[in-house]
DNA sequence: TCTCATATTATGTATAGACATAAACGATAT
DNA sequence: ATATCGTTTATGTCTATACATAATATGAGA
């Protein structure tokens, strides 16, 4: 290998990860600090440290001021996964998406709203039901909640037109926000509208936004059965 | 706010953000180049641009050479699901880990599983199938395949007392990998040993990974009913 | 008007030097 | 032994400067 060349901050990296599948150096071990491998590859320290946070990020390393560098004896690596919007997500594959309200309704958020929201005072809300096709085929059933409070705006919202999901995005900002991922058997109503029978695995998807600790929604989403999310790392 | 202390990066991302959700900059719309911010925020361009290049990383802004940095009109951001290790994920809930080995056969892998590796030659595999149990619950039934052609030493391995997924993890680096999540109803069999129904909703994640484009391993893991992953982001 | 080479420019990366900060370490006093 | 308080040290960050690189803009020539 000819070195003249100046090493980059990525050419670390990989050496760092060969290092570590070789077990150069052990897993759990502490491994030579920035200015030791800084002197090695005969770069900066900032070029070492940038491949080295950069290797922390992705979780194959822990860092610790004074303590070192370890190599994580699990490297637990994280799936990174895009969260689409439904439109772009049909018409990526190449289906014709449409929208439907089906119920739009202004009440006093139940409890387990509440709960959820980390709320405990009484608060109007607006309560959508709507569903997203990909061309014919039902693709994905939305039960929304939206706070008045945070979004008092949304009550000047008719929804017929664009979905909650978009015109949220475009007019409210959020800071936070919690994703998880369920199933759960299609009960009766959902099974209509998804066009499953009864009791079909369901992907779903429950989605809390917060713009500064206020709570501005909560969405479950019931995805058409065979649905599935993919990620590479 | 006193500007006597110097501004870190962070602080150039929370008021970038924060001029994003204010529509300060318009979305799709160009934003004022580093040399310009560096200017404003009275730091060095190198503060600057560690701050937008994070912020691109998190999906808010796209970036150019020579074109320079746009707002994102649709900030698609990211959830980063960490893939835990099940032994731990399951003492993390206080509960006792524990590993049983219910098949273990040597075999050539049919069609499906080189299709889904991307293979096309007979290969030699070791089909595993076993339990993870939290406490007395059932908590993961485990459908393995390991590529003994990329793995050979996996022949020598019992797997009666250790998991494959922690043997792999241990002895086997791996380069890339795939992750899906999904859902199904479980036949007999699974039903059988998670202690459901049938039918019901269960969660599924399937995992492949490769060792520079040779995989290693496929796996599908099915989770006890009611399993839920969370992010924040 | 079109094409292609060239100039320009915003981002991308590397460097040396400096100071900040968290945490482990060691010494001292209780 | 135990609590407390400096000291040391590896990582964390900022600066100023330099050069690299991708991609657009421009202008000359056909």
């Amino acid at each position: 290998m000819i070195e003249s060349q100046k090493v980059s901050y990525q050419d670390i990296k990989k050496t760092i990860l060969r290092r570590i599948y070789n077990k150069f150096w052990a897993p759990g071990s502490l491994m030579p600090g920035e200015v030791e491998l800084a002197l090695e590859f005969g770069c900066a320290r900032a070029t070492v440290n940038r491949a080295m946070r950069e290797l922390a990020e992705d979780g194959m390393i822990d860092r610790k001021r004074k303590a070192g560098t370890r190599i994580k004896s699990a490297p637990s690596r994280q799936a990174k996964f895009a969260i689409p919007r439904i439109k772009e997500e049909i018409e990526a594959i190449g289906s014709v998406y449409r929208y439907a309200l089906i119920n739009h309704e202004l009440l006093t958020a139940p409890d387990w709203i509440l709960a959820r929201m980390g709320l405990n005072e009484e608060t109007q809300m607006i309560r959508l039901s709507c569903m997203h096709y990909a061309g014919s085929r039902a693709f994905q059933y939305e039960d929304r909640w939206i706070n008045l409070k945070t979004v008092p705006k949304a009550k000047m919202q008719s929804f017929t037109k664009i979905g909650p999901n978009e015109w949220l995005i475009k007019e409210v900002p959020f800071s936070d926000a919690e994703v998880t991922f369920s199933t759960i058997n299609a009960d009766e109503k959902i099974s209509r509208l998804l066009g499953v029978s009864s009791g079909t695995a369901l992907f779903t998807v429950e989605r809390l936004t917060w713009l500064n600790n206020a709570p501005i929604t909560y969405a479950k989403l019931f995805f058409h059965a065979g649905y599935q999310i993919t990620s590479r790392l």
